[in-house]
Parts: C-alpha cells; structure tokens; sequence
RNA sequence: GGCCCGUUGGUCAAGCGGUUAAGACACCACCCUUUCACGGUGGUAACAUGGGUUCGAGUCCCGUACGGGUCACCA
C-alpha cells in the first residue's frame, strides 16, 4: 500500500500548508510562569444553561487567577445542531454573570492571534494533519454505511460483543489499494478513521485534576476523525485546537471521561503534548424518584435564560456556583463578605468528586444575603432593569414614581433600621410583593384567622382613631388600644403566660389590620406602609375591608 | 451488558488511621421584639453493606448493593 499516494489523492498538496508552518503560526504563548490558558468551547446550539456557567466559571478562575488566558471556541462542527445568534447568546449569558473572555469568537478588542475560533474555519489545519496520519499508516478511508454500521452494531450486541469499529470489524482496515480506489473512483462518500494501535487489555494510570489518580482503558477503536463532509469530529478538532491554541488545562463535564482514551491516543499519535485535564461532575436534578445530570433536552428550566427571566441577581448565582464549586468556599466566604470574590483562591483540587444536587432553597437563601447588600439606590435599578425586560406594564410603571419607589424600597429593605430585613429573593419575587403599594395591582385576598364580627370590630375600632400624623410609637398605642377594647392581650409577656384568657394578642390584632391593608400576613412595618399610601388609601383601603366581610 | 466514576443527616458538605463525626441551607423549639421581619440560642437528623488489614477504620484493601456517566459521521 502506497500511503503517501492515497494520503495525495485524499489531501491534494495544494489544500493544506507543511505541518510547520501551524507550529510557527501558532507559537507558544509568551506568558508568566505558571499562567494557565483555559477555554470555553459550546457548540452553538443557542442553549446555555447552569451546568455551562458552572464549568465556565471554573476555567475562568483558572486561568484569570494563575494570570493566563481564557478564551472562546466556537464547536459548530455539528451544523444540524447550529443555531443563528447562539454565539450571542453565549457571550450575553456569561456577560450577565460576569464571565469575561480574553480572546476568540467575537471578542472583540483582543488579539486573537490564536484563530479563527470558530471549527468550521480551521477546516485546513485538520486536513493536513488528516494527510499526515494517511502518510504514517496512522488514519485511512472507510467507505461503510450508515446501515452497514447499525448492521454490525446490531450483531456485535447480539453477540455479546462490545460494539463499535474496531479490530476485526472494522472492514475497510484493510481493504486493498484497489478496492480503496475503486470505491473512490466510483465516488462513494467516506470518512477517515483512526487506525488505532491501541489495546483495551492495557490500563494506564491517569492524573485527573479533579478527580485525583485514575485508571482508563487504552483504545482501539477506530474512531472517525473527518465525518464525510470534510469536517472533524469533536475528538479530533479537541487535540488539534488546544494544541495550537495552547490550552494548558481543559476543565469538561465527566461526561467526556468516557473518550478520554480517545483523545490520549490522539494527542499521542499527533506528537501533541496533552493538556491538564480535570472532569468535573455534572450538577443533578431529582427527576421523579431518580436523581439525574442536568440535561438541554429535559431541563429548559434550568438555562441560564430561565434565572433572569425570574429575576435571580446574578451575583448571587455565580456564589451559588462558588460554594458548589469548591467546598471551603462558603466558610472563606463567611469570613469576607466584603471581600471581590476574584480574592478567593480557587483550587481544582478542591472540586468535589460527585455530582451536587441543585438546590433551589439554598440558592435563595444566597440570593437574600446578596440582595439585602444593596442600596435602596442599586436595588431601583435592579428592580426596574428586571421589570422593564419581563415586567407588566402594570409593574413597569412601578419605576415612574421614583421617589416613591425609593421610600417603598428603604421599607422593605429595612434600610436605617439596626437589621437589614431580607424580603427579597429576586427581581420577580420582589416585584410582586409590593404589589400592594399600588392600587392598580392591590388585589387582596383577605384570610382572617377571626370570625368577621371581631374583625370588624378592629377594622372599625382603628379606623376610628387612626390619623394619619401619628409616629410609630403613638400609632401602635392606637393598635394596643383596639386590642384592649376586643379583650385582646396587649401585653405578649402575659399573653404567653396565660394565652387561654385572652381571644388573641395585639399581634393578631395587627395582623387583622395587616390584612385589611396589604392582603398580606408578612409585610414591613405597618405603620409606614400607611404612611407611605396617605391617609386618603389608608381609609379606604379599610373601607374596602370592611365592605368585604 | 462492557468500561469508567461515585456513595457522610432531607440538601451542599468538612474529614486524609485515634474527633463528643465540623459548618451552611431547610425544618422545629425557645429568646429578643411595638406588629412583620432581622437577629440570637438550642434541637431533630448521617459515615450504603459484608468481609478483611490494624491496638484502633468514615478514613486503607477486596467483594456486594445502589446511583451516575458513556458506548454516533453529537458535542
């Protein structure tokens, strides 16, 4: 066999360049010691979601913190998968949380000198290392089909066998000069495969940043490196680009532990040095009794799309992510919560081995903290920013008013106060609860836990000594005095003492008046709410209560 | 099924041969309290399982069970 003829026939000299000429095109990268380059690599299906921002997060602490490089490749190898804008979409749901690329796919203001980073536009440079490995033997034709291929899968399960191209099965192997010409001759599409050299029976130790030591199998599968339109697989474009471009650690679900093997035959045959590698676990969900790794298809609800759509304040996601992403996180995190959290010193080592449940209660408890950090200035602007993009236009006009936004959020927040209050998890949530500020969404649902004649008797009582000028302490000797009135306890002390000699306490008292106000049973201060609606809602806001019993 | 990875409270997790087995979220109780919150204190609750090794095992070894991942011209 004639392999520099085929490899000619195959790669016409004329479409690629000498192997040098990439290694000079793409040198070393002139960067500190210990600087690591890292990458985000999505194919551009449009859809990003948590288990995304989660690696990426990793890598970007990776590299930005060893003072190396983080870039930005495109894996549009797929083009049945290729969504338009879905490289957009990528950069905007990072941008959000944060996660700034240093160079690639429309990055702009960098060198890129490492490019193009998009797969489709590297098409020579794979080619003429595809020639390469023609010439050595390494790689040759196969002309099988799909059916053929399901045909022996099919046989080799029923035989127990393990499935897959590979030794004895892989039928184009060996096919002779002729049969590969006349094949070509008669212009049957074809693929290049691996002529792999390795065998399963041999286990090699491997070091796995995250996972620690290791065991994987070596390889013999003749694995596709160029599909038939010319284009590589993953697999191939893997070794190829982060050697030209210099990766120096790949951070990848553990989804990809399983062709691990794959790519150290690869990178050995190709005379590349390998990258670090660390396979992090996949963030689970619980589906039904079965807990599961998050998926595109299964999951929509999970894309990072979804968490600002409901508001989630992006900083308090990507702490989520953190505390998940390394477990001494959150205590270092206690201790500096003023603290950048680019201070923290990431550690792969410190990734966890299995994969975390996403847990929504923590996530928001998270949210809270981050949230009541705000100022009632920052919190307008992360309010009306949600509102304008997924708000009503009945919330939208919310933000109108701004000075009276302002004394709505200083309430809420509890801004002043000794204690901040945290009321609010997300923009959504947030948004939704100071409905009742406004009369166009008041729409309350009264639920007493008296019978109507008594909570009539405290609406009507209060109503009938309220006024408006009243400080806090003067307005709940007012509450105290309706409480008194109804044979309600207005001493907490003696109430708890004795709770059966009393219908209820001034607390229940004011949650009556809290209802009647707001339709709600947990609000700020009720006090200043009235203050805040003016005597005038105050009124008729008891009227309207009233009315309903 | 083959191969790989994993298994500490409901959840996230510390732990690297000797601990009363941390902490956080959630939950419960109590305290504080001028209502709602905030805050404080305390509590319930865990080493999948069987064998080894060892004076001693959550920690090391082997088996079992269970869970996850993967077996494409998808990434």
């Amino acid at each position: 066999m004639d392999w520099n003829k085929l490899a000619d026939v195959l790669v016409p000299d004329e479409n690629v360049k000498p192997l040098e000429y990439y290694e000079e095109l793409y040198p070393a990268r002139d960067l500190p010691q210990g600087a690591q380059v890292t990458r985000l690599a999505p194919s551009p299906t449009g859809f990003i979601h948590l288990g995304n921002l989660f690696v990426a997060i990793a890598n970007e602490r990776i590299a930005h913190q060893s003072g190396g490089t983080m870039y930005l490749r495109i894996e549009d190898t797929d083009l049945k998968r290729k969504v338009d804008g879905a490289v957009d979409a990528v950069k905007n749901a990072l941008r959000y949380f944060d996660i700034r690329f240093d160079e690639g796919a429309e990055i702009e203001g960098a060198t890129n000198a490492y490019g193009p980073y998009y797969q489709r536009e590297r098409a020579e440079i794979y080619h003429a290392y595809v020639k390469d490995l023609i010439k050595r033997g390494l790689a040759y034709p196969c002309f099988c089909t799909e059916d053929e291929l399901s045909a022996l899968r099919e046989k080799q399960t029923a035989e127990k066998k393990i499935t897959g191209y590979y030794g004895e099965y892989a039928a184009c192997r060996n096919l002779t000069e002729e049969e590969i010409y006349a094949n070509l001759a008669a212009k049957k599409p074809y693929v290049i495969r691996l002529r792999s050299q390795g065998n399963p029976e041999n286990k090699i130790a491997f070091h796995d940043e995250i996972k620690g030591e290791i065991t994987v199998t070596e390889n013999d599968q003749d694995v596709v490196i160029l599909k038939s339109d010319g284009i590589p697989t993953y697999h191939f474009a893997h070794a190829i680009d982060d050697h030209f471009m210099r990766t120096t650690v790949v951070i990848r679900g553990e989804e990809w532990l399983a062709s691990l093997p794959i790519h150290i035959e690869l990178f050995n045959v190709l005379g590349f040095r390998r990258p670090k590698y660390g396979h992090n676990c996949s963030l689970q969900k619980i589906d039904g009794e079965t807990r599961r790794k998050l998926s595109k298809r299964k999951d929509p609800e999970l894309s990072l799309e979804f968490y600002r759509q409901e508001g989630y304040f992006a900083r308090a996601v990507k702490v989520y992510m953190l505390t998940l992403l390394n477990s001494n996180f959150e205590e270092w995190y206690m201790k500096n919560p003023d603290k950048a959290l680019e201070e923290f010193k990431f550690s792969m080592g410190k990734m966890g081995k299995s994969g975390a449940l996403f847990d929504l209660n923590k996530l928001n408890d998270i949210s809270k903290n981050e949230l009541a950090k705000l100022s009632a200035e920052e919190m307008f602007d992360f309010l009306a920013d949600w509102a304008n993009e997924f708000g009503t236009d009945a919330q939208k006009a919310y933000f109108a008013d701004r000075e009276y936004m302002l004394k709505i959020l200083n309430l809420c927040m509890g801004i002043g106060g000794k204690k901040r209050r945290k009321d609010f998890t997300t923009a959504k949530q947030a948004v939704e609860f100071i409905a009742y500020f406004f009369d166009e969404t008041f729409a309350p649902e009264y639920a007493y836990r008296f019978d109507n004649e008594t909570v009539k008797k405290v609406i009507g009582g209060f109503k009938a000594v309220y006024d408006v000028a009243d400080d806090n302490s003067a307005w709940f000797e007012k509450v105290k005095g309706v409480a008194a009135e109804n044979g309600f306890a207005t001493d907490m002390k003696a109430y708890k003492a004795n709770p059966e000699a009393f219908p209820g306490s001034v607390s229940d008292v004011a949650e009556m008046l809290r209802v009647a106000m707001t339709g709600l049973t947990n609000t700020p201060d009720l006090c200043t709410i009235m203050q805040i609606l003016g005597a005038e809602r105050t009124i008729a806001r008891l009227d309207k209560a009233l009315a309903s019993l």
